[in-house]
DNA sequence: TGTACATCAGTGAACGCGCGTTCACTGATGTAC
DNA sequence: TGTACATCAGTGAACGCGCGTTCACTGATGTAC
């Protein structure tokens, strides 16, 4: 993909608010969200800094549209890993788990502007109904775990997502980090986080597959 | 405490330094980590914008104290819930998890210096150590947990650790910060991190105490 | 006890800088007829 | 098919602002004798 300032164009730029979008995602990895600029993002795009004003109200709304792409593309993330429970739940729950931490990997602009920039995902609705839709499928695949379990002595779906979110994003955060606060580790943060997950469904009664 | 701009003062402040890190931590807990300035925390405690520096070489350095000072009360609150363990560790360790949601919520300021920031933590010596030391409260309950249950079968304290660490991390994260990114829950942050843990241990194979 | 002096902490004025934002403008694109 | 016109997207110059930082300075404090 070229989203950079280098090929010749004319006086339009024909797509600059998808360029100005790359353009926060580049310098939010490179920089941090709190070290990104509107004017940055204008003049990585190539444009003069009062050209992202034709897009968007101010930086706040460029921050929140990035974290709403964020949730989308975290979602796709998720279900993609999760594919409706195949071949069992816990494989699938397995994958989940690694595509949670390789998404906060990979996608550290991203990362950030969904839960650390304080993009204040409550207010807007389209953003927070785009977290909810994220959140769905680990609340799905906390069903589908529940749904493997005897009816008795079932716990909540609800918190059982809950929990699973929890322990993915809390490995995630400490340990799975692109940047520099990285700590020594004995094992990888997947395995870390698989070993947690399997501890946890068998403290649920769930019969894990011997694997 | 009073470390306001209220008071009159002569030429010389007396302890700016003191005043001048709990400036940070009121604007940080007012406008996040991102809008604080070094004039801004000179403003706050009464002072020319040039007096900052006869204390710090600059905003990062004064960030770095903070999380300094962040890691050192969060161990002390860690270490104070845990209390070597008594009773008996089920009990502690759900102090312990409760003291770690109490200082996500109530120190807000500490916990993104140290968290959130950015502020390179592995970078320098003394924030390194500071951070082990916090850790280490953690790593002395995953020692006893592990202790009070049969050789055979033993996990590896380490792991426990930092399970119980992305446990109590993801929660606060997720759940338990006093900003408006707060979800609505069925339960509490408390709740929803004692629960897990129970479940949690007992896919250890320990004995839970009925509670 | 008093005086001279060194040291220290904070002053205030000044600077360059980059950001956010507005504005009248202009080049390009699309559409009506 | 061509022409006139409306609409749109980006320009570039300008502005006020607050920040970071430096500097010679000055008021206060402590210490030597």
């Amino acid at each position: 993909m070229s989203w950079g300032r280098d090929e010749p164009r004319g006086y339009h730029h024909g797509n600059l608010r998808e360029a100005l979008i790359h353009a926060a995602l580049e310098l939010i990895a490179q920089k941090g969200a709190a070290g990104f600029t509107f004017a940055d993002a204008a003049r990585f795009a190539g444009v003069s800094p009062a050209a992202p004003y034709r897009h968007f109200r101010d930086r706040d709304e460029l921050m929140a549209i990035v974290a709403l792409r964020g949730f989308e593309q975290f979602e796709a993330a998720l279900a993609r890993a999760w594919d409706d429970g195949r071949p069992d739940p816990f494989a699938a729950l397995d994958r989940l788990g690694k595509a949670y931490l390789e998404f906060a990997r990979a996608q550290p602009a991203f990362y950030s502007a969904m839960f650390e920039a304080g993009v204040p995902v409550g207010a807007d609705p389209a953003l927070r109904s785009a977290g909810e839709r994220a959140f769905a499928v680990l609340r799905g695949a906390a069903d589908k775990i529940c749904a493997a379990m005897p009816p008795a002595g079932r716990p909540p779906a609800l918190m059982v997502a809950l929990h699973i979110w929890a322990m993915a994003h809390g490995t995630a955060s400490l340990f799975g980090r692109g940047d520099g606060a990285r700590r020594a580790l004995p094992m990888s943060p997947a395995e870390l986080l698989e070993a947690q997950v399997l501890v946890y469904l068998r403290g649920l009664g769930v019969k894990t597959p011997q694997r």
